[in-house]
DNA sequence: TCCAGCGCCCTTCCATACAAGAAGGGCATT
DNA sequence: AATGCCCTTCTTGTATGGAAGGGCGCTGGA
């Protein structure tokens, strides 16, 4: 794992390790289970135990850590339950949201995310799997923009990060040319003001990640629980 | 507002100071505005400025605090966005959650609400508004547990917090009644195993708490951004 | 050979001291 | 009288030392 240095641009120290540690543990350069300690940390950065214990606070608060008092602090490994009902979550919620865009679409709507699609089939066509999960996030980030709730999303995003590190496991494996297949037939309900039809396909949009899951499970037995 | 002395009973002294303060927070004893500071608060309880930190990390974490750097802590005023948002949120959820149970109804699961529903009048005949809204978050939660997603519920309790704190201007106010009318409801559409008429029964359960936002905006005002 | 007890080492947790920034009031200058 | 500067006094942020407790291996006995 890189002992890289921190930007020196942010606010305060503690935000920074936070970021970083996120990071790494997003990325997998810290591994589900992996063992770590406040000094251990304080040492890598080069900065004292208090801010990194900050930081452990938030990032158990989020689910990434588990602080076992007076033990020590891991890596919280995934749980298949809980990347299950958060998929739940997002579900409810995006059903809801592409009811709401596509019961009412505004001008420019289906316009924007054609676009957004177009920028999808040239990462993909570059092979650029990266891009291509960043304007994916976008494209269902817009939809909420559109629905009037953009705080919304950023629930999802927070309970997004354990499915994000399944799905880091499996970057590039992922097929990008059929995720902008299912894209184009929800702009098109979209497009149609067919919320009926809008909730089908999103429904079916999402289930692929418990396809993602259920493999990822069986190729990465130990970062599960 | 009550200096009481922390139980003595719980883990650490960190999540002592959270728990106290929250439940400060959600009752009105800390008014959204007022001005906190580590060392007043560790005063106040004879602990020191680090656990009184920690605590307030987590509690901004969750957004009843706001840590202005190297300025102050303030109770963070409630955000009729954010309730709004909030409540998008819960109904997103509980409406897949009540499909979900109408739809695939497990033997027991109306006897099991009809109970609920049946306390809920006995709390109500008694004017037992507290344990009302104890039992009224019981059936809510009781629903999640039937639909296999109870971990849901958790998030939703993280969520509406902010609510809570409006619930609480308001308590007595709300009618019992109509609740649980509304409620039984919700039931009988689960005892006749129709989804679209639970989901329309739930919406509309839900619904109310706009109503009461809009009530306390109007009589609360310096409480709201 | 097995097992119980003890002690070392590691962890997180708490307390305290110091540093750095922000804000407001008083004072001097214009 | 008005305005700009400084200084005092808050606040939160960081560093460090010790306290409390759990895990694990060694050791002594049976």
């Amino acid at each position: 794992m890189a002992a890289a240095a921190l930007e020196q641009s942010k606010e305060t120290i503690a935000s920074r390790v936070v970021d970083a540690l996120r990071d790494d543990i997003i990325t997998m350069a810290l591994k589900p289970g992996d063992v770590i300690s406040e000094s251990d940390i304080a040492g890598r950065y080069g900065v004292s135990r208090q801010p990194v214990r900050e930081a452990f606070i938030r990032l158990a608060q989020q689910g990434l850590l588990l602080i076992r008092p007076k033990r020590a602090t891991v890596v919280k490994k995934i749980s298949p339950v809980g990347v299950r009902q958060s998929r739940f979550i997002r579900e409810s919620i995006e059903v809801e949201i592409i009811r709401r865009v596509a019961g009412q679409p505004s001008d420019d709507a289906a316009d924007v995310l054609a676009r957004l699609i177009a920028d999808q089939e040239a990462a993909s066509d570059a092979n650029d799997s990266r891009r291509f999960h960043t304007l994916d996030e976008l494209f269902h980030r817009t939809l909420a923009r559109l629905a009037g709730v953009e705080y919304a999303w950023q629930l999802i995003d927070d309970h997004k990060m354990q499915l994000d590190r399944v799905r880091y496991l499996t970057l590039g494996v992922s097929s990008t040319q059929r995720a902008i297949a299912e894209h184009k037939l929800i702009v098109e309900a979209v497009a149609k003001a067919d919320p009926a039809a809008a909730e089908t396909a999103m429904r079916a949009h999402l289930a692929r990640a418990e396809l993602l899951l259920n493999q990822t499970i069986t190729d990465f037995p130990d970062y599960f629980e």
